[in-house]
DNA sequence: TTTTCCGCTTTGTCCGACAAACGGTCTCAT
DNA sequence: ATGAGACCGTTTGTCGGACAAAGCGGAAAA
């Protein structure tokens, strides 16, 4: 009857016993009583603590796994993970996929946050990701001409600068794009072959002018690396305001989630 | 014995049922041929054609629900899910503030996402998006003195300017921080009541760049806007460096997590 | 000491069952 | 005819018990 007025309740959600198992744990997780590494106890340990069926316990467990709170050591005992967030990183990649995102709004942000990454690279970088990054650089000098390789070295070295940056939010931030972004590089790659030096070279800038704590010499070059990318995909045929196809979600999907 | 060696291959993983039920469900989301809205047969239906038990369906289930990937409508049948990420946001959320993320960084990257945002506001944004960003302008007018209303109000505004700049996946990146960064701004608000009118102003500039097609403007703004958010943690006696305190997640956890 | 074997534990799966909640239908009074 | 309310089948959430296979640890054998 009182459909023309908004209501003024939501409605009353009564919590499962899967769901308050799962929210106990979580509890314990987040507010760091138990710890990364921590081992949570067996099924029939949990069945005797919470006193419900073991069916609900492993619902509560399934959901704590999918949310990358607990893993389970090689099928055996259940640990409380160190936190990463891989598998976090591919279902948002995922839900991007779904909602059929274009090529555009990828590129422009990735051009957003791979140029803030290469700025908090000049700031933070240290030495060893130097290193990491040089030794980045000599991979890819060897591998122009095989387009599987030269995309797979491009993903992780922006995944170095990222990580030079010492933000881990705009770490985590960055990979799901990054996760549809690059794996598109190896069409280009395939397509474009002369692509291939004008990556290396942009490497080798950006790292020099981190090493060299230019920050205008390497904001301009990420975006050069970037717009080349764009270029290529251009040249490649393939129109940037089309949806990012589903196949390269399933090969993001397929690659990242362990 | 060999240990002294690299492995050459990984360990095999043989899939459990539940996993199959549910990647095969999945599979059919990702592929299209489950569109959002349709719905999933009941669970004796999926029994009958993965030929499994209730109890493994079941967990397969759960796996989905978490991954954004089926809802349940009102405890009632299964429905695949129009593509959302609230859920898997605050879990990224939570992935931060278990890794002990700084203020710094939390800071430093949204500055990066939320001038972003605004670049492409000025870009994009229509008149609808502009009516919102009206909208809540004359309501934060009003909400001067309130820090709850505020940071919420504030909250909303940072949330419609990522809106205007029509780029889910720049929408979708700048969320996990988001969410541990505006809650906190209640606490200035508290705190720093003479940032109030700073906040209200700042939002007016903003929004009159992005109706003048100011890029700059916009930019500066955005960027003083945040900068003030920083000044105020500082002067409300709180250290930039200091981890993201793991009230805040809660916080932005329940309000998030329907 | 190293390898092999054996039994215990734990997980993954299955079966069957029941109460509560929900959806749809049917009846009855207005 | 129409709306309210009772009735009944369906579906979910939970339970108890069960078993095979895989992993683990310690004992036995080389």
């Amino acid at each position: 009857m009182s459909d023309t007025i908004a209501d003024r309740f939501d409605r009353i959600r009564v919590p499962s016993a899967y769901e308050m198992v799962a929210e106990a744990i979580e509890a314990e997780i987040v507010s760091g009583r138990l710890r990364p590494g921590d081992e949570i106890g067996t099924e029939a340990a949990l069945v005797r603590q919470f006193g419900v069926n073991r069916s609900t316990v492993r619902e509560g467990i399934r959901v704590l796994e999918q949310g990358g709170l607990v893993r389970r050591e090689a099928g055996r005992k259940l640990f409380v993970c160190e936190p990463r967030y891989d598998a976090l990183s591919s279902r948002m990649s995922r839900a991007l996929v779904l909602q059929d995102v274009t090529f555009r709004e990828l590129f422009d942000t990735a051009l957003i946050l791979e140029v803030g990454a290469v700025e908090g690279a000049v700031a933070h970088a240290d030495e060893e990701i130097i290193a990491a990054l040089e030794a980045n650089q000599s991979r890819i000098e060897q591998a122009i001409g095989n387009p599987v390789l030269l995309s797979e070295i491009d993903t992780e070295f922006h995944a170095l600068v990222a990580h030079a940056s010492r933000n881990r939010v705009l770490e985590l931030a960055r990979e799901p794009a990054a996760l549809l972004f690059f794996p598109s590089s190896e069409m280009i790659c395939r397509r474009v072959p002369e692509g291939g030096p004008r990556m290396v070279e942009a490497h080798r800038r950006i790292i020099d002018a981190i090493k060299a704590r230019d920050l205008d010499g390497a904001r301009l070059w990420m975006r050069r690396h970037l717009v080349d990318w764009r270029k290529g995909f251009v040249r490649a045929g393939r129109e940037i305001d089309a949806p990012v196809e589903r196949i390269f979600a399933r090969y993001a999907l397929s690659r990242s989630a362990l």
